[in-house]
DNA sequence: TGTGACAAATAAGTCTGACTTTTTGATTCC
DNA sequence: GGAATCAAAAAGTCAGACTTATTTGTCACA
């Protein structure tokens, strides 16, 4: 699961992009290409390649006998996966988690509505066979195969929007689920409330029902919020 | 109003970023180092540097013994701003606005109710202001100065929500209000019922009425989507 | 004393060329 | 025909020299 790897340059980001997004140097702090080359021990032309990196996410910017000066966390790309993934591994996790959870509210039922919209038969299928899967692992402390599914679920819900700019947020929801099954409080068994939701969402996609595909989403996310709301007020 | 521009590598992006987002080279499409090295008239590691940065785009990958690999839209990396630009400034502008106004109808309501819950009396006062600055350049062909105070409206709005994702809606907002101005088509002066939810909107959040403003703002975005549909349906 | 021009220092930016490593696909051998 | 081997291709890496822009400081002049 390891982000990056390819090549030396992701090397060095594996390490730097997280000390950066978890605020160890403070904006406006400056960094040196040839320290950090040092400090790395790569070649000047490697470490170039990871601040241009750093620098299209606007997490640094680089000035011509300034250095390269980190930038204040208002400018960052957040909706860059691997920023995301960088932020969520961080100690500010459960405030990313929350922001990320909000996103979703807003996010998920208009996608729902459209998907009861522009679903294909195929994609209805896929979302029945997720939600049957959730509720096959819903008992027992199966907690794996029941994040599987729920992944499964909503990425094809977002999918079969048919809006891309939802689509791409498959991969931001897989890491907050991932994160909530992995790293936080849970109770042993999913919720029996939501995985019944799951299943009257499929439903409602299949028979074309949008305002209650919404609705039944919007219920599901809002479950979502409270539940963080109890495990950090 | 250029994007990028810093320096050399930056350069090369400005021309083979639009080309890619734009399908100049189908997905699966090798470009070698080399050969674009030559093209631009740079050297190999200023090159690299730019290759370096579409591929943290997602919009290539590079690998060994094979050569830079365009990959297919569903990889991108559309909420990156450059990105966005990029899209917005090609052919299929029309589907990338209505996707975006999309992700505006999911959004904006949502941080609406947020703002209304959580801004600060400041930006009640910029709210209010904006609204005040939409109304006075409603009537006389005074599109520019609408725009601006539109663009402020909005992202008041985005940024008072509290929620640093919907916050970084700011920019792609601008963007699409911007696009909606200056290159679609337009009547000559707003539909006066929006301008007054805008001002409705400031008022609800100003007197912390979450419900009412989150109606009000999907009144707002709902009116964008039908716009959307008149013009290019 | 203030100000403007000029000079020096600094760090990023660029280029070149040689070398390494990985991957692929073709060839050969069993 | 399949497996092992080898050669070529392209990205990856490195070192060093050089360029350019920007800042800072100094000095002369008003």
């Amino acid at each position: 699961m390891s982000t990056t790897g390819r090549g030396l340059h992701g090397r060095v980001l594996d390490t730097l992009g997280p000390e950066i997004t978890a605020g160890t140097y403070p904006p406006g702090s400056v960094l040196r290409t040839d320290e950090l080359a040092q400090r790395f021990d790569v070649s000047r032309s490697v470490m170039r390649e990871a601040v241009r990196v750093l620098e299209s996410m606007h997490l640094v910017e680089s000035r011509r006998r300034v250095g390269v000066t980190v930038l204040p966390a208002c400018e960052w790309n957040v909706y860059d996966p691997q920023v995301i993934r960088w932020r969520l591994a961080g100690a500010d996790r459960p405030r990313q988690l929350r922001s990320l959870t909000v996103l979703r509210s807003a996010v998920e039922p208009v996608a729902a509505r459209l998907a009861a919209e522009n679903a294909t038969a195929e994609q209805c299928a896929e979302l029945t066979e997720a939600a049957l899967g959730m509720v096959a692992h819903s008992r027992g402390h199966k907690l794996e195969g029941y994040l599987f599914h729920d992944v499964a679920f909503h990425r094809v819900i977002l999918t079969a929007s048919g809006n891309e700019m939802f689509a791409r947020l498959g991969d931001v929801v897989a890491e907050v689920l991932a994160g909530r099954t992995h790293h936080d409080v849970m109770f042993p068994d999913p919720d029996p409330a939501a995985v019944t939701l799951h299943v009257q969402v499929a439903e409602a996609v299949r028979a074309r029902d949008a305002e209650r595909a919404e609705r039944l989403t919007r219920e599901i996310t809002e479950g979502a919020l409270q539940e963080l709301d109890i495990l950090a007020p």
